[in-house]
DNA sequence: GGCGTCACGGTTGAT
DNA sequence: ATATCAACCGTGACG
């Protein structure tokens, strides 16, 4: 099996640059799904990582990431690149603060935020910081008419809602909502996704449209019978995704379906697994932080025991170790450019 | 030797 | 139109 005969090696082929391995890569961007594909693919076939890493020529951290994201979300997508994060600040906010002021002059910042907390005006997740509060209190109120919304110039103010709620927000004028329907910063916070918005996505111009090469998912033999969520415009970028990533389609991926969980567009999951996979108290998407610790903490413990010349016997030999590996490499792949050039 | 993690230099898109 | 910011990316190196 050659899973890599369709893979760019040679710099000149393809705009990219190479790394140790061999593979070809674009700084900065995301690699193809196929790629990713395979990656998810030979590791469930049983593949060690470091295996795929030599074989798909793509570097062991970006395997073990890859991997991980998979484990974690059932998604072998990138993350939406880009944008910036949503307004806390908004009118709505800054209202119930300037109230807040206006009906007890002397309150503090922190007591303006807890009571934003306890008012249901923020949650835990989009409450101003102490500082915004303080600067929202100096800036926009200390020197603002009572009427901060007649004043703003521009549209009238978006009705964001007394929340923000990065679980259940959705309908129209959602803050910094721009093309993509949805704050950016919701798709990504603790890496929950588009999945969370539905309506958004199922829009003709949802997240998904923005995940760079849809159509190299599309267009794979295992895929192209897979449902995908509507709208997405995948064509936008794909002359651009060719010209990095050429010959990217060839790639055998048929056993891909049954072991990835890409699911319906009726699940919304752009990043694969429903939601009600991330959400049921099985997975321990935050749970698996506070369980490790312990570990951690454990391991930190013991390694600050080590004695500094196992440390610096550790540091050297890592790096007679790196060096040999390198040369190793450098030969090997020298050795197979040349022979793929020939 | 394998793997998790992180700094780095890069890209992208919202503001 | 441009700059800034904050998200993301994969690589390469460390431990």
């Amino acid at each position: 099996m050659s899973l890599r005969a369709d893979w760019p090696v040679c710099a000149e082929q393809s705009y990219g640059e190479v790394n140790q391995l061999g593979g070809v890569f674009v700084n900065g961007r995301p690699l193809p799904n196929p790629v990713r594909l395979q990656i998810v693919e030979l590791a469930q076939l049983g593949m060690r990582p470091c295996d795929i890493s030599r074989q798909l020529r793509v570097s062991h951290g970006c395997v073990s990431k890859i991997l991980a994201r998979y484990n974690e979300t059932g998604s072998i997508l990138p993350g939406a690149i880009g944008g910036s994060k949503p307004r806390v600040t908004t009118p709505a906010v800054v209202r119930s603060i300037r109230d807040y002021k206006q009906g007890d002059p002397g309150i503090f910042a922190w007591e303006i935020r807890d009571r934003l907390l306890s008012d249901g005006v923020c949650d835990k997740y989009n409450v101003p910081s102490v500082s915004s509060i303080s600067r929202i209190l100096r800036n926009k109120i200390g020197s603002q008419s009572p009427h901060y919304e007649s004043i703003k110039p521009g549209p009238a103010p978006l009705q964001y809602g007394h929340v923000y709620p990065y679980s259940s927000y959705s309908g129209p004028g959602a803050p910094t909502a721009s093309r993509t329907g949805l704050p950016r910063s919701w798709h990504n916070i603790l890496g929950f996704r588009a999945f969370m918005e539905p309506p958004a996505l199922s829009g003709s111009d949802g997240h998904a449209a923005k995940v760079e090469d849809w159509t190299s998912v599309t267009s794979m033999p295992s895929m192209s019978g897979r449902p995908f969520p509507s709208g997405i415009n995948a064509a936008e970028k794909t002359s651009e995704l060719n010209l990095k990533y050429p010959q990217q389609h060839s790639s055998g991926l048929s056993g891909y379906v049954s072991a990835c969980a890409y699911s319906p567009p009726n699940q919304y999951s752009v990043y694969g697994a429903p939601a009600t996979n991330y959400m049921s108290p099985g997975h321990h998407w935050q749970a698996q932080s506070s369980s490790l610790t312990p570990i951690v903490a454990g391991w930190q413990q013991e390694a600050s025991s080590r004695t500094e010349q196992h440390k610096q016997n550790n540091t050297e030999n890592n790096r007679r170790r790196c060096k040999k590996a390198k040369e190793k490499m450098s030969h090997k792949v020298i050795n197979s450019i040349k022979k793929d050039k020939v």
